[in-house]
DNA sequence: AAGTTATACCTAGCATCACTAGGCTTAAAC
DNA sequence: GTTTAAGCCTAGTGATGCTAGGTATAACTT
């Protein structure tokens, strides 16, 4: 569970690529350390949310081997909300920490 | 909003004080740097939740001023699921810094 | 004395979020 | 040729926390 921060590690984790769904999941794997796994139930319903929103783009591709996949990159309104994001997790976070006690 | 971490964030406030309800809204305050300004909608409803589940008590208190208030206290299993969840903050946190690469 | 503000507690209903549990198709591997 | 992996999708559901309301008492103002 992501606790409302899936839309930034949605954004954050295509970047500047240009990504199919599956690929999102693997990624979001391996860059949080096994931390996340995250089931395809929770990823395609919310990259069609954002995408709805206008913070993602989408286009079918037809790779050499393999079957169709549809790929998605940050619209500049999408890059401008991961920003955003970046910055809501961070001070959310520092909140979070001072209240636990934990990092502070 | 606290995005799932609602829970450890009352076990950590009342810690080893006894806290009525409308305090701990304050000590919140107070202590997140003003980041979180918690209703009282979200704040009763969970203590509630919490002495149910056995990690709060609570006791009626009649201050020599003011009116009745209900007190909470940590019990045993509370005290060992603030640990519990305090570890569990600090490993979600990691794994989002890590994906959304801001403090990492 | 009366009215307002702050303290203090509570609940029903609602919106959001992300997960479960399914279904479907095509390519690779065995 | 059949199983496994890759790839996309949705309906329904449970948990979570907020909105918006209600109630009561004490302190402060006028």
């Amino acid at each position: 569970m992501l606790k409302g921060h899936l839309d930034a590690v949605l954004l954050a984790t295509i970047g500047d690529e240009a990504l199919h769904g599956y690929a999102i999941i693997e990624a979001i794997r391996a860059r949080s350390g096994g931390h996340f796994d995250l089931p395809e139930g929770t990823i395609y319903p919310a990259l069609h949310r954002l995408e709805l929103a206008g913070l993602l783009a989408s286009r079918w591709v037809q790779p050499d081997g393999g079957r169709k996949r549809r790929v998605y990159t940050l619209t500049d309104s999408g890059r401008r909300s991961l920003v955003e994001r970046r910055a809501g997790w961070q001070s959310f976070a520092s909140g979070i920490d001072l209240v636990l006690g934990s990092r502070a």
